[in-house]
DNA sequence: CGTTCATCCTGAGAGC
DNA sequence: TGCTCTCAGGATGAAC
């Protein structure tokens, strides 16, 4: 779930809680939150201990902390993922434990602690060397997200022209733009009024590049307002949910009126998931699919 | 090579 | 009440 705007709200709870602090302790609980931490739990909690943060950082939805060692070079990082419902929370010790409660960071200046939560364990924590450009190599996949500055919007479009592809699996493929996950590829597909099926192939260059623009701006939009929340699983780390969902023109609005023509906004599977779109300002395409 | 699919989990809500 | 079923903001690796 979290998308870039809730993972960004997070970045920025982490940057103004807990960088410049330094870990004296990580508890890690069972075995699946380090699960891509080949050498286990234990490991990671001694590689963590005793290292200063020295930044907060965000490609698309992952998220890494930079770690300094006195005063060494940050060559390596914690490398966080919330998966479809992870949270980081900034707690007072004495705040009980959550029941989903995977990792819990303590400081040397015995401030407020710091708590991965995740109930269905999808996201999870790793160790990660950093590149010559500050990127972590596990992620060195991951495609720059519409706000990075190597972001290259017109190269895109002119790619993904060439290739027969149906354009929400492109905006979902994190290998070509990342951060844009199920809410914001149809509300970006809506603003265009572009079926998620039509192939790339199609659309202009133009167009493809109009869409991404709407991509970045929806997500901008979100951003501004803490993000989307359905429900209590998605929060700052101060607990708070943001309050987009009232913007949303397409995603979970079936059955309500278009907001452009007042069609009633359809649903349909795609990809294994949903997909929100207007029947008549996204029409969808007939030489492909079912 | 590129692309699809099942899978990892827990909980909420609908329908019976 | 309780069961079964579907669905949920994601990414990966195995299988084609």
């Amino acid at each position: 779930m979290p998308e870039l705007p809730e993972v960004e709200v997070v970045r920025r709870g982490l940057a103004a809680h807990v960088v410049g602090r330094t870990l004296q302790t990580v508890e890690l609980r069972g075995t699946r939150v380090a699960r891509r931490h080949t050498p286990g739990p234990a490991d990671l909690a001694d590689r963590l201990a005793g290292r200063t943060v020295a930044a907060a950082r965000r490609r698309g939805k992952y998220l890494w902390l930079d770690l300094a060692d006195g005063e060494g070079p940050t060559d390596a990082a914690l490398l966080i993922h919330l998966g479809m419902s992870g949270q980081l929370l900034v707690e007072a010790a004495d705040a009980p434990d959550e029941k989903h409660l995977h990792a819990r960071f303590t400081f040397a200046d015995e401030g407020p602690q710091l708590r991965f939560v995740d109930q269905r364990t999808f996201g999870g924590l790793a160790w990660a060397p950093t590149g010559a450009d500050g990127i972590p190599e596990t992620i060195a996949h991951i495609a720059p997200d519409p706000f990075d500055p190597a972001f290259d919007r017109d190269g895109l479009a002119r790619r993904w022209r060439t290739r027969p592809r149906e354009i929400k699996r492109i905006l979902l493929d994190q290998g070509e733009v990342s951060g844009i996950g199920n809410i914001y590829a149809d509300e970006a597909l809506w603003r265009a009024g572009i079926h998620g099926r039509r192939l790339a192939s199609s659309l202009t260059g133009p167009a493809l590049g109009r869409l991404l623009d709407h991509a970045r701006d929806v997500m901008t939009e979100a951003l501004g307002q803490g993000g989307t929340s359905f429900d209590a699983l998605y929060v700052n780390v101060n607990g708070a949910s943001g309050y987009f969902d009232r913007s949303l023109a397409a995603y979970g609005q079936r059955g309500r009126p278009c907001g452009r023509c007042g069609t009633l906004i359809g649903r349909e599977v795609f990809m294994n998931r949903s997909s929100f779109f207007c029947p008549k300002c996204q029409p969808r395409p007939r030489t492909i699919g079912r």
